[in-house]
DNA sequence: GAAATAATAGAACGGTCGTTCTATTATTTT
DNA sequence: AAAATAATAGAACGACCGTTCTATTATTTC
């Protein structure tokens, strides 16, 4: 049979699709560096050999691994957000997506901030691509304040660059206790510290640096 | 010559923690798991079998580097916070030491923030150790915001638990921008973050969940 | 200074790493 | 179905991994 079910879908890509599927589950627990050819291989069933023809180094491993994160996390998270209005309720849909897109996807943590301590003091394509992918969210962040601020629904008493700063810093602490600390209660720790920063962002007597 | 000059400080120990500054070195750019007996070996001058003897296994010797570690956020930032009265003023001292610690120490970024992604979600003695270690941080923080509170300095709308939480995200937002972003002015950033906070906490109108 | 002990070196171990070959199959195209 | 090509397997490579031996030095104790 010339083909299965999929049309112009060549065999390979199937194969290196399921590859990056066990590579991100990997990717989020034990990290990009134990993203090894051999324990791949043997997860997928696949040669050393085999497994490696379809990426060419550890390193075009590792930056697929990290597209596929990042499609993911468009996927799950960044698009979805989209449907709110540009402004304050984007960045409360796109918040609440991302505490979330980790588990909607089966993840048992955060594959980006797995890479971002991984790479943020190691130069290379890595690095670059880690910080390019977080650089996009926190403009993307950063705009929605703006819009915000335009429309009158924020004050302008926090500067889009400084909310991005502190959202991420929200979204970061809600990882740790829950990974490092098994705390349940993570999210509702999250929710409140970004209940406190758009009320900030709203009332014009917040201070700002 | 019996001693050379320090007295009953065997030779070992004295190697041993010339081991521990290169691995704490080490640790803070490279992370924990590079820490390979044969890369310290060889930046130490040692054989590995030389070097492997001072600790027994690569697990006892990260346990070290990580006490060393602590040790030297507790010499630099914890003891010198202890020089203000217990309450806001601690919890600002502390605050901004634990942002220049590193520094202080001339480290190029933090030892512990690696350690906490590494082993957050890898069960062993290494995340005890670190999970130990953070909480002991945390109610510290916790604590003194407790005492702010029953001072009347803070009006408990942000409960001390919450405040921990809020202001490990700001030092955790601080390091990122610092380490991948190259971004020189992260420490002013996470200020204004820890100056909203703290306004915040004095303020009796600020909301928490 | 001699004896006891601590500190270090050196070689070797089985294992895994990333990578490169050469074959040998599957799949796709004609 | 034949020919062309893509996908995979298998073996081997040098390098490094953590660890365990056995010696051989330094150091400390007496």
């Amino acid at each position: 049979m010339a083909t299965t079910n999929k049309r112009l879908a060549r065999k390979g890509e199937e194969t290196r699709a399921a590859i990056l599927d066990i590579a991100v589950r990997q990717s989020a627990t034990q990290g990009f560096d134990a993203l090894t050819i051999g324990s791949l291989a043997a997860l997928t069933g696949l040669s050393k050999s085999g497994l490696f023809a379809h990426f060419g180094s550890k390193e075009e491993l590792q930056l697929a691994t990290l597209d596929e994160v990042v499609r993911r996390f468009t996927e799950t998270a960044y698009l979805p957000s989209l449907a709110a209005p540009a402004g304050a309720q984007r960045l409360s849909l796109l918040f609440v997506n991302w505490l979330l897109w980790t588990e909607r996807c089966g993840l048992k943590a955060c594959p980006m901030m797995s890479a971002m301590s991984e790479f943020d003091d190691q130069p290379g394509p890595m690095h670059d691509a880690v910080a390019q992918q977080m650089r996009k969210l926190d403009r993307e962040v950063a705009r929605n304040v703006q819009v915000a601020i335009e429309s009158g629904d924020f004050s302008g008493a926090i500067a889009p660059d400084q909310f991005a700063f502190e959202l991420f810093g929200i979204v970061a602490a809600c990882y740790r206790n829950h990974s490092l600390y098994r705390d349940a209660d993570s999210g509702n720790r999250a929710k409140a510290a970004f209940q406190r920063l758009i009320d900030c962002a709203r009332s014009p007597s917040a201070r700002t640096a």
